[in-house]
RNA sequence: GGGCGUUUAGCUCAGCUGGUUCAGAGCAUCUGCCUUACAAGCAGAGGGUCGGCGGUUCGAAUCCGUCAACGCCCACCA
């Protein structure tokens, strides 16, 4: 065997196996009698690529996945992409403007079959590159959020919820992205803070009868020169003031009293406009004075309605000002804020001008503000499904990790608006919606196919004679998040097909795996639609991954150029390697530090593993050798500790502390396997070792690699093909996790012991530089010679053990709990270095002694405390009088 | 403005319902080693008054209060 690489190669063997697990179909899951587990993958954009969010959560499902696999479930990991309605639209319209093609000049059709282009030719890389990760994902059923099966079932569930009544039409103040041209959700909308200023206005009352004035203390009347009357209304937003149809005052201001019942000229539009009266109004800011525009805030929107006032609507779709405007024509927004206020300041119609923060909302796609906007769009109600989804949560039928996560979920339930599903986008599922009367009377039929839509609409017209071509679909699509709620359903067909045996099968799913920034979006919105569309949740557990930062903290992002490309780590580290560098850092819920030093942590890890594997198939295997004493110790020793730590990882896996578990299994193969057990066992230079460890050995390594495989699947299956004789098709997938028996604790303690007997001596070795090489002789004081003295004889390099009764001052000594050993020195021993190290030892165990003695003579303590402590108390006092005795000996012996 | 969370070794974090020398792990650091699986390694060592203050208790990293810093989410007063 001496011809294995030093160094493990991940390119040799991980394109090999992930073809292996290919050809045998050891992905595909198909319903039987096993027990179910199922995972269906967050859908990816479809024309994305992977970053390091998904490797996080990829490898978070694989693992999973893997381990349920092995836990003999009938495990399926669902996948497929996303259509990501506005995102591919965006990406699609840039491309296009490359070319010089504006998408106003495309009809739907030419504008699709562009975007059909784009997502074959960009689709479906980033499941590609899940590939390099191993993701073991049932590759057959590779979904599609627009394919026929899903589309088909969003047409059927829109139509079923507006026949429910749970979806209607109405003209709302919507976010409107005025890049695309469409009307986004509240979710979509973020927030920056923005250094503005904030315009001052002078609205001068119209025909002013001088009236209105009580003079009491705290009216502000403004008066110019000619002696008119005007009133100061502070605005972010000067360029609306076309759209301006009332003056709004708090009717408990005093400062604006006089205003009560007078109308006022919006400044340069010289439009006469009512002030009206409502406590909405915040005294405090500015002036107490507000603008009203209906057609542009949501707020103002909401006073129009009240108030009856009229709306006004001054943008294109684009933000650019509409001729109803009547000046600033054509102009961008941003371009008449600047103008009008150079025209404002000429008329002499600024009062001032002040600094000023607020946040502005922006798309979340386009980053452009968003401009609120009266328009037509379609909703769904929302309270019904807050209702049946929220129980589920709290009562933990689904279970949130972390639980944190539940405060958020029922906080956004509780003040849940209804959703704006309509986007005024083409790439996406077409409203099905169908308007058939004249454009005015605003009459439609709602309907899956345009078949159906026309029969319809004939019986609601009672016009038989309606044809195909006199009906008009909706324009808008659907929002994405409309499609990806039902992911979990139709990934079965369970809404064409309900009841089929798939989803009988997969469904509930087991666990979900995704970023707290989409809870909202998506996970709510799934769990509705599960107890809508099948009456059960969607899935059991939901497993909140952090986000994944760069070591100084900051958000991966294209922009800082922070983010690695994860299939060049993958080519550097190896799949296995990058994986564990990313569970090694991911505590669920908590952000992750990703710093790739972790990466090649793994790596080394992958190397570890491959070493013990060249230690251990070097071997010459004699059956006539008997064991020795210290194998068949260290034998019936690791059984225990495998035994302790499959228990510490079951536990730990389902509390999903996955980081953890590695480590467990982690510290199990490279510190009690490789530097302990393989020690033990280790036959001499050149000779054999006996039969039976080496079976115990191999299959201790194959238990090993079976724990480690959902986290490292490819040189697990590696080695695992090469410590026995695996027939073709078989693979590490499927061998099942090694069976938790109860340890043999005696034995841990006595190799414990053991443990820090060896690691004693070596101190000593290292600290007078003696080498591992030369044989040293130990001696145990005043107490027998301590159990497993094989194994310290052989990992020590020890000669003989023995016990004496007299200290030797030449000789090294160390304590293990209240034993004492020397090792007797052949040449000189470092006196004072020695005392000094003795005394500082000596200070420490009585400052420790004192602590103690303290505690256990306060009556309170020994009146109160519970027995246990209190005994344990004594003991610690009796332990640390035996090694006070045993130092203050030593350190006399010494000074002789 | 409302809510949630975090603060423990140089870094990233564990420490559950207060009590085993409980102050831990991994990484990093330092020292010595190319020892016949592995220098991507082996052996050994150092390192923290558990964010501050106050309280409850025989006993607090752990419970309560308060302050501070940082982070996130929601709302969105022009």
């Amino acid at each position: 065997m001496s011809e294995i690489a030093p160094k493990y190669t991940p390119s040799d063997v991980e394109g090999k196996w992930y073809e292996y697990w290919l050809k045998h179909n050891l992905f595909k899951s198909v319903p039987d009698a096993r027990e179910p587990y199922t995972i269906v993958i967050p859908p990816p954009n479809v024309t994305g690529i992977l970053h390091m969010g998904h490797m996080l959560n990829n490898t978070i499902q694989d693992i999973l996945v893997r381990r349920a696999r092995m836990e003999g479930k009938n495990a399926l990991w669902a996948p497929g992409t996303d259509h990501a309605s506005i995102a591919t639209e965006t990406k699609v319209i840039n491309k296009l403007a490359q070319e010089g093609i504006r998408k106003i000049d495309l009809t739907r059709e030419e504008f699709l079959k562009h975007a059909w282009e784009w997502t074959d030719k960009h689709g479906g890389i980033i499941l590609k590159q899940l590939r390099r990760l191993g993701a073991s994902c049932d590759w057959d059923r590779t979904a599609f959020t627009m394919d026929e099966t899903r589309s088909k079932s969003v047409l059927k569930v829109f139509c079923d919820l507006y026949d429910k009544g749970l979806i209607y039409r109405d003209l709302r103040m919507v976010n409107w992205d005025p890049k695309n041209r469409t009307a986004i959700s509240d979710d979509e909308v973020f927030y920056v803070e923005e250094q503005s200023k904030l315009y001052y206005l002078k609205y001068y009352v119209a025909d002013d009868d001088m009236t209105g004035a009580t003079g009491e203390e705290g009216e502000v009347i403004h008066v110019d020169s000619n002696g008119r009357r005007y009133a100061v209304v502070a605005t972010t937003r000067p360029e609306t003031i076309m759209g301006d149809t009332a003056m709004c005052i708090n009717p408990k201001d005093p400062k604006n009293a006089w205003l009560k019942g007078k109308k006022v000229i919006v400044p340069l539009v010289n439009r006469v406009i009512p002030v009206i009266e409502d406590r909405y109004v915040e005294i405090d800011f500015g002036t107490g004075c507000l603008k009203v525009t209906p057609a542009h805030d949501k707020n103002d929107y909401m006073l129009g309605k009240t108030h009856n006032l009229e709306t006004i609507d001054i943008f294109n779709e684009d933000a650019t000002v509409n001729e109803v405007a009547g000046m600033y024509v054509g102009m961008d927004r941003f371009e008449v804020r600047e103008q009008i206020v150079k025209d404002l300041e000429a008329a002499g119609l600024v009062e001032k001008i002040e600094d000023y923060t607020n946040k502005v909302g922006c798309s979340e796609r386009t980053k452009v503000p968003i401009e609120p906007r009266l328009s037509l769009q379609w909703f769904v109600n929302m309270r019904h499904f807050a209702d049946i989804s929220l129980k589920p949560v709290m009562d933990d039928l689904i279970k949130f990790v972390p639980e944190k996560y539940k405060t958020t979920y029922r906080l956004w339930l509780e003040n849940i608006q209804d959703w704006c599903i309509s986007r005024q986008l083409w790439w996406g599922h077409r409203i099905p919606a169908y308007f058939y009367g004249p454009v005015e009377d605003d009459t439609f039929v709602v309907a899956e196919t345009p078949e159906e839509a026309l029969e319809k609409a004939r019986k609601a017209s009672g016009n038989q004679s309606m044809q195909m071509s006199d009906l008009r679909q909706d324009e808008g699509a659907l929002d994405t998040w409309f499609s990806s709620w039902l992911w979990p359903i139709t990934l079965f067909d369970g809404i064409n097909n309900p009841g089929n045996e798939e989803i009988k099968y997969y469904y509930p799913t087991a666990t979900l795996v995704t970023g707290p920034d989409i809870i909202f979006f998506w996970v709510a919105r799934m769990i509705m639609a599960g107890y809508e569309y099948i009456g059960d949740k969607p899935f059991k557990n939901v497993y909140f991954t952090g986000i994944v930062r760069d070591k100084i903290g900051r958000k991966m992002s294209k922009q800082l150029g922070n983010s690695p490309d994860p299939i060049d780590l993958i080519d550097t580290y190896g799949a296995d390697g990058v994986r564990m560098g990313m569970m090694l850092s991911a505590p669920a819920g908590n952000d992750i530090m990703f710093d790739e030093k972790l990466c090649e942590q793994g790596r080394n890890f992958c190397n570890k593993i491959w070493n013990a594997f060249r230690l251990v198939k070097g071997w010459e295997v004699e059956d006539n050798v008997a064991q020795p004493e210290t194998s068949a110790i260290a034998v019936k020793w690791f059984e225990s500790k495998l035994a302790i730590a499959l228990a510490e990882t079951n536990d730990l896996f389902e509390k999903f502390r996955i980081n953890e578990a590695l480590l467990v299994v982690y510290r199990l193969f490279w510190d009690e396997f490789s530097s302990w057990y393989l020690e033990m066992v280790k036959p001499a230079y050149g000779s054999p070792i006996d039969k039976k460890t080496y079976d115990a050995t191999i299959s201790f390594f194959d238990a090993l690699l079976r724990m480690l495989h959902p986290f490292m699947p490819f040189i697990t299956e590696e080695l695992w093909q090469h410590i026995a004789d695996r027939k073709d098709g078989e693979s590490i997938m499927y061998a099942p996790m090694p069976e938790s028996k109860t340890p043999d604790m005696t034995i841990i303690g006595d190799i414990d012991f053991a443990k820090e007997i060896i690691t004693g001596i070596r101190a000593v070795r290292a600290s007078k530089n003696i080498s591992p090489k030369e044989q040293l002789k130990l001696e145990v004081i005043n107490a027998p010679v301590p159990a497993m003295d094989a194994v310290i004889k052989k990992l020590g390099n020890v000669s003989e053990i023995v016990s004496v009764t007299e200290k030797d001052p030449a000789a090294a000594s160390f304590m293990v709990g209240t034993t004492e050993f020397e090792i007797p020195l052949m040449n000189n021993i470092d006196v004072e270095g020695e005392i000094a190290r003795l005394t500082k030892d000596l200070e420490y165990q009585e400052g420790f002694l004192a602590s103690v003695m303290k505690k256990l003579s306060n009556e309170r303590f020994v009146n109160n405390a519970p027995a246990q402590v209190i005994e344990t108390e004594r003991r610690k006092q009796a332990d640390a009088e035996t090694k006070i005795k045993a130092l203050k000996e030593s350190l006399q012996a010494l000074k002789k």
